[in-house]
DNA sequence: TGTACATCAGTGAACGCGCGTTCACTGATGTAC
DNA sequence: TGTACATCAGTGAACGCGCGTTCACTGATGTAC
C-alpha cells in the first residue's frame, strides 16, 4: 500500500475552493486550471481526485445540496408544535431564515445553488441534485406549516417557498436594493399574514360571534 | 453610398438567434459562431452588425429589457382605480401574468432574463438593463397596488415581486413541479389575500363597529 | 446620360488563448517474504 | 530485521478544439461631375 492520503478530505478541499471561484466568476469560471490554482494544486492532481470537470461540478452541486439539506433539518418541525401568534412567527422565521443569503456562509451557499439551479435547465447532470432540494424543501414547509395549524398547508407552501426563492436571487444578486433587513422585513410580514391574519379567530379580525350575542 | 441596408432589422433577427441559443443552451452557449450558424450569417457578418462579442450580449439584455418595459406598461395602472373584490384580484393578475412564463413567448422572456439576471451578478455589463428592469417593475407594482388601495403598497409590492421571482425562477428551471395552473392559482391566492382578506372593513372582516353600537 | 469613385455591407482565413483530456512518468510507502 | 516490490498519490507536458479577435479583401450601389 502507497501513502493513504485522506481522499475525502482533499476532496473537500477543492469542492471548498470552487465554491470560492463560482462566487467571484460563476459557473463559466469554474475551470480544472483555475480551480487547481485556487486549491494549490496541479491540475493533474485535480484530475486525480475527480476524474473530469463533470464529476468535480457535479460534486460540488451535491456538496450545496447536502448543506442545504443539513439546513432545512436544523430545526425541527416537532418544536413548532403548539406555538401561535408571535413565538410562531418567529420560529418558522427563525428555521427558514436558515435557507436565505443572510451572512456570508449562507451567502455563499445561495450564489452556488443558484449557479446550479440555473445550470440545470440546459446541463441534466444536475437536475438529480436541484430536484432532490426542491422535494425537500417542499416537504419541511409543507409540514411546518402543517403542524402551525396552517388551513392548506401545500398551497402555502408554495407560495412561501416562490417568495423565498425570490428573496434568494434579489438578494444574491445586484440589483442591489434587497439588504438584509428588507430580506428579513419582507419574510416577516409574509409569515405574519400567513400565521395571524389569514386564519380565522385569531388576533386582527375581531372573535366570531353569532348575531345578536354581544352587549 | 453602398447598399443601405437595414441595419436595425438585420440586428434584430441576430438578437432573436442569439435569445434562442440562449434557451438552449444558456449564456456559455452563447458565442458569436454559435449565433452566426443560428443566424444564417457569417460569423464575420455578425461581427460587422455588433463590433464584438460582449456588444451582442449587451444587445441582447438590452432587448430582453425593452420587452419586459413593454410588458410592464401594456395593462395600465389607472384602469385599476375603483376596483374593488374580485374584479380587482382579476385585473391585478392580467397585470402580473404579463411578466410570467405562461406560453411560449414569455417563457423565452423569463429564461433570457433570468439568464441575464444571474450573469449580471459577475459581469457588470448587464447591471445597467437588470436594475432598470427591477427598479421599473418596483415602480409599476407599488403604483398599482396603491391605486387598488393597499395599504403599504411599497411592502406588498417587495413581496409580490419576490413572489414573482420566485414563481419565474421555478417555472423556467426543471424542477418540474410548477405548471402553468399551479402558478396561476399560486399567484391568484397571493393577491386575493393582499387585495380582499388582508385589508381591513372588506369581505372577510366583520365590518368595524365601536363597541356597544352593535344589536 | 455616362463614367469614375467612395462607401460600406459582407466575407472568411489566420492568430493566439484557455480549455478538458490524455498519458507516461516519479516517488513515497506499506506489505510480502 | 532487511529487501524487493506493488500500489497509488501526485505531476506536468502535449494534444486537439472552440473561442474571440484581427485583417485584408470583395463587390454592390449610390453619388459626383
Amino acid at each position: 500500500m502507497p501513502a493513504r492520503i485522506d481522499l475525502e478530505k482533499r476532496r473537500k478541499d477543492v469542492v471548498e475552493a470552487a465554491f470560492r471561484l463560482l462566487v467571484a466568476e460563476g459557473i463559466t469560471g469554474l475551470s480544472l486550471r483555475k480551480v487547481a490554482v485556487e486549491s494549490g494544486l496541479n491540475i493533474g492532481s485535480v484530475r486525480h481526485y475527480f476524474d473530469d470537470h463533470r464529476n468535480l461540478l457535479v460534486a460540488a452541486a451535491d456538496e450545496v445540496g447536502d448543506r442545504m439539506g443539513k439546513r432545512l433539518t436544523r430545526r425541527p418541525t416537532d418544536t413548532l408544535v403548539g406555538l401561535d401568534g408571535e413565538p410562531a412567527v418567529d420560529a418558522l422565521q427563525a428555521l427558514v431564515e436558515e435557507l436565505l443569503p443572510l451572512d456570508d456562509e449562507r451567502r455563499v451557499e445561495s450564489i452556488v445553488l443558484m449557479e446550479f439551479i440555473v445550470a440545470a435547465r440546459v446541463n441534466p447532470v444536475f437536475r438529480p441534485v436541484t430536484e432532490r432540494m426542491a422535494a425537500d424543501m417542499r416537504q419541511v414547509i409543507t409540514q411546518a406549516l402543517d403542524v402551525l395549524g396552517v388551513p392548506e398547508p401545500a398551497e402555502e407552501a408554495e407560495r412561501l417557498i416562490a417568495i423565498l426563492g425570490g428573496l434568494i436571487l434579489d438578494a444574491v444578486t445586484p440589483h442591489g436594493s434587497l439588504g438584509n433587513e428588507r430580506v428579513r422585513r419582507t419574510l416577516r410580514a409574509h409569515l405574519r399574514s400567513v400565521l395571524v391574519t389569514g386564519r380565522t379567530g385569531t388576533h386582527r379580525d375581531a372573535p366570531r360571534r353569532t348575531p345578536g350575542e354581544m352587549t
